[in-house]
DNA sequence: CGGGTCGTTGACTCGAATCAATATAGGTGG
DNA sequence: CCACCTATATTGATTCGAGTCAACGACCCG
């Protein structure tokens, strides 16, 4: 490694983001694009895009790796299993979301693609050296911990107090949220139809919202008979009116990013 | 690594930490034992003791307070209300967690005294000033939000796909081994009987694991005649059998402090 | 010592799990 | 390209765990 001394002071004055930073559908809401932007052009320098297949798992028991990433495109699923085969997600990581634990050793949880990945990604010691040289990074990346935190919480409530229908309903609508505004857009004319490629089959959503595949079969069979959804395919499906949706989901605080 | 400011490590060099601190039960375990000495003078510089009577709220929505806190003695509950009457305790913190929201803005979380409390607190605007000046004090507080995190993910697990036998035996195994230890000891003949205080109401009990109060009641009950725990009073109880205990709860990694 | 809150227990209901049978999508090889 | 094949999704019938409603009992306060 470079010893920490004129190439990266000097030199920055004149570096440049490149181009795939330039053109990323995620810079404005991600880390990169709440930190300083000498800060971003050093962070741009350790960073290398990685395409992941669906159903690999990126950390975990398998692979303690010591590597972060930014979401480009994708979306990841965080999932504890226990030795008796029971196992819950208990929470999606979206485009411009962080994934990794700096810092911290593994746990029992592990990181799967839920979908092709599209990822923006750090080596684990680079990162954490450029941590501590820029204060701003360390910052942004605790409020967004601090968000997902808060999300984990939500997450709580949700499985604790609602019936299988809100479950269904506020996943759905939260899934919708994070994935038709990629980049964190103003709330403008929101349109009450939407359709887009549902990243979990009917098992993973049973796995978030601790029901029975067969129960999130049932409601979404109700929300379609209500004529909230539609869905075509296995994968397919549309938001035919995005208030009703709304309607049926509680609280839910859960949709807005870090 | 220590460049800057000769001037500023020899002024803190003969300030020393106040008796409070030298005498603090918690100050191993907490925030303030993972960082370096001069920011822990520091801190203790703008620390103060203050105690807090059962059931007032230290932030929320009345009252959106930034200001911050190491518990010392005491169990604060983390309860998200939603406008329709119900509500979830996402997360409980004991002696040595650290309380409040460093840089983010008040959500619909509040945070409630559930006992009686000793607080550490620094006032908020002190605190986020000396995380800028004392970059391990801001490192030592996002570990702890990532241990944080972690626990509210092993509490989403709880929440959705365990019975409500495993959830009454995991939470009163968790009371049992954060109010045993207020440091966090090395566990050495781990006792099979220990006998304390609930901090939480059989009512707070339910609302903590998504069940109705009767159902928790029911749950104790079993657990009383399996001889497993006992009960006396309201608020005393005793683990008769931590072994069996420990049976009756799945994976939970969550008594870890952070 | 009385009153009210909190805890316990019982009888019954209901929502989601479970068990089981099809139906459909979407990939594969002929 | 089509027919087949398997994984996934859907629907139905039934069971069971936790919720609900209700009564009683125990603790703790003044």
């Amino acid at each position: 490694m470079k010893t920490p001394g004129e190439i990266r002071s000097q030199s920055h004055a004149d570096m440049t983001l490149p181009p795939r930073c330039l053109a990323c559908p995620v810079q404005a809401s991600s880390l990169c694009g709440a930190i300083g932007e000498e800060a971003a052009k050093a962070l741009a320098a350790i960073s290398h895009r990685m395409r992941i297949p669906a159903g690999r798992a990126i950390y975990g028991a398998t692979q303690p790796a010591r590597s972060f990433a930014i979401i480009v495109s994708g979306v990841v699923k965080l999932v504890t299993a226990k030795p008796d085969g029971r196992q819950q997600i208990v929470g999606l990581q979206f485009p411009s979301d962080f994934v990794g634990r700096p810092l911290m050793e593994p746990t029992s949880l592990s990181a799967e693609a839920a979908t092709t990945l599209e990822l923006c990604c750090f080596s684990g010691r680079a990162f954490e050296a450029l941590m501590r040289d820029h204060p701003d990074i360390e910052r942004a990346l605790l409020k967004r911990i601090l968000g997902d935190l808060d999300r984990a919480r939500d997450w709580a409530f949700l499985l604790g107090r609602t019936t299988a229908q809100e479950k269904v309903a506020t996943l759905l609508h939260v899934i919708a949220e994070r994935l038709t505004r990629p980049p964190s857009h103003e709330m403008k004319d929101e349109p009450r139809r939407i359709g887009l490629s549902l990243p979990l089959s009917r098992m993973e959503i049973a796995e978030c919202l601790g029901l029975r595949l067969e129960t999130v079969c049932r409601q979404m069979t109700r929300l379609r008979s209500q004529g909230i959804i539609a869905t075509s395919g296995r994968r397919r499906f549309e938001v035919l009116d995005m208030d009703a949706l709304k309607q049926c989901a509680p609280g839910l605080a859960m949709s807005t990013p870090a």
